[in-house]
DNA sequence: CAATAGAATAGAATGATTCTAATATATATT
DNA sequence: AATATATATTAGAATCATTCTATTCTATTG
């Protein structure tokens, strides 16, 4: 079982309340316990099928649809963010700084890559009327399956 | 209309053969007919979706089935390279070059910017097994909604 | 030119996500 | 505190992109 500190089960909603705050939203049992799941602890990288077995699993009385929307909702409101790295494989990191990922569509799994671990410099201007949003950058990565390969000579 | 230099117009399908051999992929008149509207001309960034209507337009008899899995073929072969930028929005680049993209999601956007616009140097190694198989850099635009953020002041 | 391996096809199936319309809940108003 | 209202939640249907399936067709090989 994961250790969570005295300080934190002790007031277990301040923080998801402080959250939902920020971002103009209604604190309604669904949101809290999301934001609950989602902001205590580390930070994660999930879908919205992951969050929503994992609130099931915590005996949470939620919807799916309301998982993708309160996702969507947060990630509008700028408390999440949204990784897309594959078709058909959105994720939504819960570390919102800017920073960037390591890939590997074999174990389809992702791990951060702090901003400053990149350095980055994007001579063109964008097109006119046009203001850079956001850069993404995506490691992509693959197995070294070395012996394989030496096997062969 | 676009000019289509006399060269090509008169040997209209041996760049397309060409190019299936290079991946290995039988000539069949599906293919060539794709791999035609796909290379002839400048570079393009299309969906599946796109791409079947293009065919269609031009009378070539072919499924939407049959778009995807040569997309993916060729994808495979190398001939293609496969851009994910928004979540359910998978794109198809006909420059296979090592380069980068501006993307802008209010107008569904892309546009390259070549390898050499772009310096940037990854610092971490990657995770134990793993190699670099390429880097992915997204840089998503907005639109600059100069006028109206003034009025408002 | 017949045999066969591979490709194309329509339509069904899947999977992720969004929509819809009914019901429930949070906040504002009295 | 009770009521009004605006906003959320819900189950399930709908949608969209993509893949699968089983059949038919076609390019290559002998």
């Amino acid at each position: 079982m994961k250790y969570i500190p005295t300080k934190i089960r002790n007031r277990p909603y301040t923080d998801a309340l402080r959250r939902l705050k920020e971002g103009k939203l209604r604190p309604t049992k669904q949101r809290l316990a999301l934001s609950k799941l989602l902001f205590e602890g580390e930070d994660r990288h999930l879908t919205a099928e992951s969050l929503y077995e994992e609130a099931c699993s915590f005996g949470i009385k939620v919807s799916l649809a309301t998982v993708y929307n309160t996702l969507n909702q947060f990630t509008e409101a700028g408390l999440l963010r949204e990784v897309v790295v594959a078709p058909g494989r959105s994720y939504f990191d819960t570390n919102t700084h800017h920073h960037h990922h390591f890939y590997c569509k074999e174990d389809d799994n992702l791990k951060d890559i702090s901003e400053d671990q990149i350095s980055l410099t994007i001579l063109p201007d964008p097109p006119a009327d046009m203001l850079i949003d956001r850069v993404s950058v995506v490691v992509h990565l693959k197995r070294n399956h070395k012996s394989d390969d030496d096997n062969n000579y």
